[in-house]
DNA sequence: CTGCCATTTTACCGGC
DNA sequence: GCCGGTAAAATGGCAG
């Protein structure tokens, strides 16, 4: 904050709702997942299995990204 | 799913990248948070009080919705 | 624990007895907590609701404990 | 409660606080869990494999509690 | 038996 | 860089 010892309301508060503002669209997104988890229920699979195959996509993700990032370091390395 | 006992494949991967695709969303919303707070903190703010008062306006928030909810099941209950 | 790299039975033992020990008590008072709304539905109300305003006092509480907390956490910051 | 479509403040009071008292108590009790598992792991074990065994001999208690009711259901049917 | 709610587990963030 | 505490996700249990 410009001023140290004493709070800039206005700042703050801007920071607050920008951060509301984020969480607000998490809470969408979220809303909407719940939904289509129902849907996928509703059409009769196994929303369990579905969670542990959604789970492991975004594992395997990372773990092709962090492979990904290793060799990217390897090859600015040797300055390809 | 159309056919019982047998898995739908298309309709599964479907459901699943619709599923992907909002998370994709959430982790950027979060990852917008998370540089808010960066940048919160970088002014010289305190983080953990920031996000203190952002939790209470949310408890506010649910407490002012759970109030107006139950007052409905009082009126319904009264047969307003 | 005394040794390393082996298992003190005798004490690892007493640790899970005394965690068994709390969770009885939890238990306990879980069964009475079920025995109360038991007869509070008994008597004609509403458990539905009931639990609602248990939520919410306990909602109250929490928050005035947060408030309290982050007062003294602006306090301490203001060096007072 | 006694007069229907009226409220009788006191009882529903009364029922909250006995509510709120057996609460307490299963935080109590929490809140003593959650020292003893400190305490385990402060001296030295891995408490999620505590927290396994755990649930493994509640597991095993239900197990027995429910073949005993069984054998009891037997015996007295048998009039034994 | 279905949906909701509590508890548990898991991941993240800040501090030391 | 770990660790303690705090938020999110998943699982299990219970009331309706």
């Amino acid at each position: 904050m410009s001023d140290l010892n004493s709070i800039n309301t206005q700042e703050l508060r801007q920071y607050i709702e920008r951060i509301e503002c984020v969480e607000e669209e998490m809470d969408a997104a979220k809303a909407d997942r719940k939904d289509i988890y129902s849907e996928v229920k509703a059409v009769g699979y196994d929303t369990k299995a579905v969670r542990k195959i959604v789970r492991l996509r975004k594992m395997d993700k990372m773990k092709r990204d962090e492979e990904e990032l290793i060799l990217d370091t390897y090859k600015s390395a040797l300055g390809l």
